[in-house]
RNA sequence: CGCGGGAUGGAGCAGCUCGGUAGCUCGUCGGGCUCAUAACCCGAAGGUCGUCGGUUCAAAUCCGGCUCCCGCAACCA
């Protein structure tokens, strides 16, 4: 029997609409399992969406449905997305199948049975959007530290996985073998996380009801980690009837993730299967985030390029190389819609698009479409042959180490050496004189061979448009296997060829550029509006005495910078007209130094000194919140001498 | 001194482990070709390899100081 390959993508959250972000990781990872099978191995491709969770709850609440019906709707435009662009995934996990929650439960079980959960009280503040628990001194002006959004008082009963058992295993899971691909963030992890004490794990909540029930404390819901990271393995069938796939498949060979998720399946999940006593995952392939010119993507910037609008203007196949080709392992690539139709244009249009148009031209024109049998070897033959024939081992060796992008590097070289074939054997000079008959068929048949060879591994990674260069080419089934991939002459002597459409349009570059920036502003206005009309209600009453307790003085900024090894701090020096004092303040990302001195600020003088970073701040400089997240600083009337009284 | 990564022609990157010609893609400019999707092929311009110092016959590459950027941690009193 065959090698099995195991291959997973995260379950997604689905609270919003797929982005190009979820595109990247799927595609990736449908185009290593679709490579794998064609190497004949036994694969399994899973992914699916993690469903349970407050934050699923309070959505559906707000449209007045059920969470199931909520993201019942979701995962369909979820599913759309993956069959628009040609995802081959074997099976589809939500956590809300019955066979996903039967083995959560079990497995929740065992890990409590065998002293690995314990019953324990977890107290914080929590951010219902992030579903997080903060520690006061993690709290950001009250406000949770990642969406700057309230947070609620919470206190409840919770279980706890001890993590502490496992922290040497880990360590050197991370550190001595290649689980972790790329391995530079190993350190990272180690120094960050194990080396101060893995901390026990919060698992169960009782503050929501939708999630998975404890079966021996009805109260409590599984939280997120367990709940989530078992679907890797429930999937297969374990500790569950629905599949009889676990000795098969387990452990997975990679599970592809974006950075943000890497600490929990670099740490926990680890952890989990250790408790559970189950082999470990081979590799853990972590990439980099898509940027959108620079910027991390974002709802609120309106820098989400929709993946159907893209794919619906040039293509499933065209998107789902670019995003392959510019995405290295690890690194962030970043995606502007300049960057990305360039690369169309110059590697499928002019390259391999190009190069399939005029060798099928010259077919039909030269040889009404069928080459004769007979061949005649020339020079540049056996450069092209040779790069040809090898490259099938090559492209196996970047597949091997989750690099996508090299490999498809790898394949594009080849189209290049064949376009300059052409020009070094000039065909349309050969055929010019009928004695050069045989030679022009050979200089033809070896081009169809080296796109048949090229088209064959790209099959992989452009699924929908390879079987049109196929069919152009006159490439038979038989012909365009794995094994064949490796051999040069594999296509009939006398094959005939198929004239037919263009395989990638060029795409007129400025034209589209404007469309699409179109398109993204006029899905935008509605954004803004939105935030700036929520407005907070106003914070509960108090007497004219409490406010006077509130010291506010005029007071001008005399000398101000940024606090060393802190990104949003600046310490400003102020003369209050009571002596002077030293104030920090987290506006270094909106202003410059510069920008304040000199300018006169409204403080907060009686206020209880602080440490920032290990810098003393006596007093809060007044700012407003804006719209964009950003704050911005409230000037006084610039003429106020320093010290004056706000009242 | 919290941890880690990085700084290479206009842009994006490789080279650094094992010192000795600075390479690739895109862009720009010039030329060639006409089979092809104004595509293809060739050539050229353009780099003090962040900065200062050290080791060496020789440093982008090794060592040390510094500056700046990016993640994580901490942090917008």
């Amino acid at each position: 029997m065959c090698k099995k390959y195991y291959i997973t993508t995260p379950i997604y959250y689905p609270s919003g609409n797929p982005h190009i972000g979820h595109c990247y990781t799927t595609v990736a990872c449908d185009s290593i399992a679709r490579y794998r099978r064609m190497q004949g191995y036994d694969v399994m491709f899973l992914t699916g969406t993690d469903e349970h969770g407050l934050k699923i709850e309070q959505k559906a609440a707000e449209k007045g449905v059920s969470p199931k019906a909520y993201v019942d709707e979701i995962v369909a435009i979820f599913k759309n997305l993956w069959q628009y662009m040609n995802i081959s995934y074997d099976r589809y996990i939500r956590t809300t199948d019955d066979y996903h929650i039967e083995t959560v439960q079990k497995i929740f079980k065992e890990l409590y049975d065998k002293g690995y959960i314990y019953k324990g009280e977890y107290t914080g503040k929590y951010c219902t959007p992030c579903e997080s628990f903060w520690t006061d001194s993690q709290l950001v002006d009250g406000k949770c530290p990642e969406c700057g959004r309230d947070v609620v008082e919470a206190k409840e009963e919770a279980y706890f996985f001890k993590m502490s058992p496992f922290a040497d295993r880990i360590e050197k899971l991370l550190t001595e073998t290649d689980y972790l691909q790329p391995k530079t963030r190993a350190t990272e992890l180690v120094n960050n996380f194990i080396k101060p004490g893995l901390e026990d794990l919060c698992v169960s909540r009782t503050s929501f009801k939708w999630g998975i029930p404890v079966t021996f404390d009805e109260k409590h819901v599984v939280y997120v980690w367990i709940d989530a990271l078992s679907n890797y393995i429930s999937a297969l069938g374990f500790y569950n009837e629905a599949y009889q796939d676990y000795e098969r498949f387990w452990p997975a060979d990679v599970h592809m993730v974006a950075k943000d998720i890497m600490r929990f399946h670099a740490i926990i999940w680890p952890a989990m299967l250790m408790a559970l006593d189950q082999p470990l995952p081979k590799h853990l392939a972590v990439h980099g985030w898509i940027t959108f010119n620079g910027q991390k993507m974002s709802k609120s910037l309106g820098n989400v390029v929709d993946p159907l609008v893209l794919g619906e203007r040039y293509g499933a196949d065209s998107i789902r190389y670019h995003i392959l080709r510019e995405m290295a392992l690890g690194a962030d690539s970043s995606f502007s819609n300049e960057i990305m139709i360039n690369r169309i244009n110059s590697d499928l249009a002019n390259g391999l698009g190009n190069l399939v148009s005029r060798t099928v031209a010259m077919v039909d024109k030269y040889f009404g479409g069928t080459l004769p049998m007979e061949r005649q070897a020339g020079e540049f033959d056996d450069d092209l042959i040779a790069m040809a024939s090898g490259l099938r081992d090559a492209v196996d060796g970047y597949m091997d180490q989750t690099q996508l992008n090299l490999a498809l590097a790898e394949i594009f070289k080849v189209v290049s050496r064949a376009n300059k074939y052409i020009d070094e054997t000039a065909p349309w000079v050969l055929a010019k004189d009928e004695a050069n008959k045989v030679r022009l068929a050979t200089v033809l048949y070896n081009l169809l061979e080296t796109i048949r060879i090229v088209s064959t591994l790209l099959s992989a990674f452009m699924p929908s448009t390879m079987p049109v260069v196929w069919e152009q080419i006159g490439a038979l089934e038989e012909d365009r296997t794995y094994e064949n991939a490796a051999v040069f002459g594999v296509l009939r002597k006398n094959v005939t060829i198929q004239k037919g459409a263009i395989i990638f349009p060029r795409i007129d570059v400025e034209k589209e550029i404007e469309a699409l920036n179109e398109i993204i502003s006029s899905s935008l206005p509605k954004e803004p509006e939105e935030e700036t009309i929520e407005v907070q209600p106003a914070a509960e009453e108090i007497g004219f005495d409490d406010f006077l307790k509130v010291d506010l003085r005029v007071a001008k900024v005399t000398a101000c910078e940024k606090v060393k090894k802190s990104k949003k701090l600046l310490c400003l020096q102020l003369d209050d007209g009571m002596g002077g004092r030293q104030v920090v303040s987290g506006i270094a990302q909106w202003y410059t130094p510069e920008e304040l001195i000199g300018k006169k600020v409204m403080v907060v003088v009686n206020l209880k000194p602080a440490k920032l970073c290990g810098v003393e701040s006596n007093g809060m400089i007044c700012a407003a919140d804006a719209p964009d997240g950003s704050a911005k600083v409230v000037f006084p009337d610039q003429s106020l001498p320093c010290g004056s009284k706000i009242r």
